[in-house]
DNA sequence: TATATACTATTACGCTACGTCAATGTCAAT
DNA sequence: ATTGACATTGACGTAGCGTAATAGTATATA
């Protein structure tokens, strides 16, 4: 698959300008530029993309993850694994904090009493940046075999573009329907253009079956 | 108890510059200053710095902080259970970013195939976030506007309401459909039941005018 | 008493990771 | 032929501090 800066943001989740930014930084090129001068990219920069964000979720810099992903010893999975484990301390800390909270909310009904130490239990962010030295150490070579059957995935790919277009019609009707509400006027313009977007959504969804 | 910079620093584990910048924008002012012109804490403040980060740890600004803590309306505890649920919330994000990391790995060992979009699941914590900041600001909003217009309130409200369910019922249409799209089969029960869906989501969304 | 050291203060410039225009070009469909 | 949705490149702005630089203060030890 192939997809412009507007497609890949969507599914990533990401805004468009932090796709040109990641660009711009060397962090993220896209698969090829075309004629017309648009940024095109494969689905190996959506791998590289899901790593980059693994890696901003344990907090990491860019310009650290750049070196990570960049380097010719970096391992995919291996690096998965350590995902795993980043993650699942940081859920473990999550827990902490929420049950500091707990704690907090018994101590103001009188059931307790914490000390002020107590009171930032969970709060820890230094762990991470600990972790940001073990990953520069990356001792291992191995290159991923990626070859999927291609008309499994096509099928695949289409029932998915069309779900994705419905879904996108659905929140756009959506906005707009907000929009329509917050300004509190419902006969208005708004409204007009939902009943056209739903219309267009409508059609859509008849369409594909 | 009293605290300089420097020890508050320490039993937080924020920074003492963080403690100056949050003076310097009057989101955590000291209790006092000394004769020298140290800043110097309480155990109020210590409460107060311990929500901040509650805060914070939501991905909420400062800005916005700064705002919710300074409301007369605000309830401490109230505010603590709050942040329980979101926490919670949160850790449940988490959780969905570590079954997708899993789920890569399987996908990279061969024995399972995902869609380019399935690789971003449980990166979406920015729509929470946003989310959150966006319903404190409105419930405010609201408790402001509710104290002027109490007639408008009805109809607005009932708008509102509407306008949830309308969203609630397209978010199961995009259930059901994204169901029928995974298990392959466009002509299933699964497609019926979104049709009916549809329908009363359609009926409600021209009820509305 | 002098000095080292540990802590405090206030500017003030720098940085990251984008957000947000603005001006302009391209593409597809009406 | 025009519109609207998409793309491009600058360029400036912002948040939340980090990091000096410079200078005053408190306290323990020689």
């Amino acid at each position: 698959m192939e997809y412009t800066v507007h497609k890949l943001s969507e599914i990533a989740g990401v805004s468009e300008r932090t796709l040109r930014y990641y660009d711009q930084i060397g962090l993220l090129k896209p698969n090829k530029i075309n004629a017309s001068g648009y940024r095109i990219y494969s689905s190996n920069e959506v791998d590289v993309l899901q790593q980059i964000l693994f890696y901003k979720e344990l907090g990491i810099e860019l310009s650290s993850i750049k070196k990570i992903i960049t380097n010719p010893k970096f391992d995919y999975t291996e690096s998965l694994k350590k995902h795993l484990l980043n993650l699942e301390q940081k859920k473990e800390n999550l827990e902490i904090l929420i049950n500091n909270v707990k704690n907090t909310i018994l101590s103001k009904e009188g059931d307790k009493i914490m000390s002020d130490k107590e009171k930032f239990e969970g709060f820890k962010n230094k762990m991470i940046e600990e972790n940001e030295e073990k990953y520069g150490d990356e001792i291992r070579e191995k290159y991923g075999n990626e070859e999927i059957e291609a008309s499994n995935r096509k099928i695949k790919n289409m029932t998915k573009e069309d779900y994705d277009k419905i879904q996108k019609l659905s929140l756009e009707v959506n906005e707009t329907l907000k929009l329509a509400f917050e300004q509190g006027d419902p006969t208005s313009e708004l409204a007009m253009k939902a009943c056209k977007l739903h219309k267009e959504w409508l059609t859509y969804f008849w369409s594909s079956y």
